[in-house]
DNA sequence: TGTACATCAGTGAACGCGCGTTCACTGATGTAC
DNA sequence: TGTACATCAGTGAACGCGCGTTCACTGATGTAC
């Protein structure tokens, strides 16, 4: 094959990411670039005319995916008409489903990609972002009584902006002191649902893997 | 060098499943043999004197780690006279303390093999043992009030015997229909530790990694 | 107890393979006239 | 609008390298006498 129109190429370009996307939450980002490519229906040695270096995409899908999931989480919110308490329930539900953990290409690249970005080295671009991502998906999931008392950022702004982590912090760096990410809550809540979905993932097989689903729906649904 | 005394070979085998169930919890069990033979002192042609491949090697540094660390809580237990509230608030203190974050090496399997096991296939030894640990961990968490309405089983059997998993299921697979593995209070808090761990780790460099170790010790030391 | 010899833990070079990356090449695309 | 040509997205062979694994070799150990 010869030259490509631009569109196409820009379309090719999306579709590497995309399918990077879906494939690192899956199996991890040492998922081979010749796999890679040959998912998107490319050969490999096309990938460096569209990326600098593998870690260059792996940074590029973490942004993308992140940015996906605040989108995903804003909808949400919009469809159960700004309702906090609603939007979590659902999201909660979903969460902590048997779909979801059997669907980690689609599923939470908070949960997926922990361990990839933890073993990665500390300057990475990959690890600001993912950082981020976890100060939003806190805010989003902070107590009603902690947004209320002004603990933690506003739902809108918490959810919204694709890129920006609203209300968090100044701009540069995570958060500065108190109440970043949804307050305390918020991280506490997040930390039961990664860990519940972490636990479910590697104990399939086992009925260990419903239970461990059903208690972490109990304790986040019932309590608070 | 040539032959080597019974003792030492033994001494040398030992030293090597040590060695991996230090860099495996570090770094995953994706750490080469060579590297693995590197740090134990010994060459890698070695390795295949003692082990019949790479795969086996993990499944059995999965079992010795996780009979490492029943042998620890069993040995928390007793320091704390029996006294499960106790005990279970000094691991709570330790898991979530930053020296826990920063030393993988010596630190908790469940969290740093979840994701490696999760890879791997499902018929794999590692996965089974894996899920015993899970149980036998969640039951050493059991809130009190379960153990003593007889939702979880006893503490003393829970965390005691090494590579038996004491009181969780028949024989064959880990646990049957309820309750298992510490009832859901034990299973729910069990979530929240791994998940706020593998959190702070994926941020570490971030104020957010210590304020998600402080959001998971209120959540579970405040509520209950 | 001393000698002769088979054993086998450990060594280090080598194997096939898949990795990330490079590169000469192709030929449709986009552009200058 | 039509023609001539430079551009460059995609191809596929090749690169050095590290992986898991194998193997001929070494020589102290353990054993048979």
């Amino acid at each position: 094959m010869g030259r490509v129109s631009q569109a196409q190429a820009e379309e090719n370009r999306r579709r590497v990411v995309d399918t990077a996307s879906r494939l690192f939450r899956e199996q991890g980002t040492h998922v081979s670039v010749a796999d890679l490519m040959k998912a998107a229906g490319l050969t490999h040695g096309a990938f460096y005319k569209q990326f600098a270096s593998k870690e260059a995409l792996v940074d590029e899908v973490t942004a993308h995916v992140f940015d996906e999931i605040a989108r995903l989480n804003a909808a949400g919110l919009e469809r159960h008409d700004g309702q906090r308490d609603a939007a979590q329930r659902a999201l909660i539900d979903t969460y902590l489903s048997v779909e979801h953990r059997d669907n980690a290409a689609d599923g939470c690249p908070v949960a997926a990609l922990a361990i990839d970005i933890a073993r990665g080295p500390e300057g990475r671009e990959a690890r600001r972002t993912y950082a981020e991502g976890v100060a939003e998906f806190a805010a989003f999931l902070a107590p009603a009584e902690a947004v209320a008392g002004g603990e933690a950022v506003a739902p809108a702004e918490a959810v919204g902006g694709v890129g920006g982590v609203g209300g968090v912090g100044g701009g540069e760096g995570v958060g500065g002191g108190e109440g970043v990410g949804g307050g305390e809550g918020g991280l506490a809540r997040l930390c039961t649902l990664v860990g519940a979905l972490v636990l479910s993932r590697a104990t399939q097989g086992s009925p260990l893997s419903e239970e461990i689903l059903a208690a972490a729906h109990a304790a986040l649904t019932e309590a608070g």
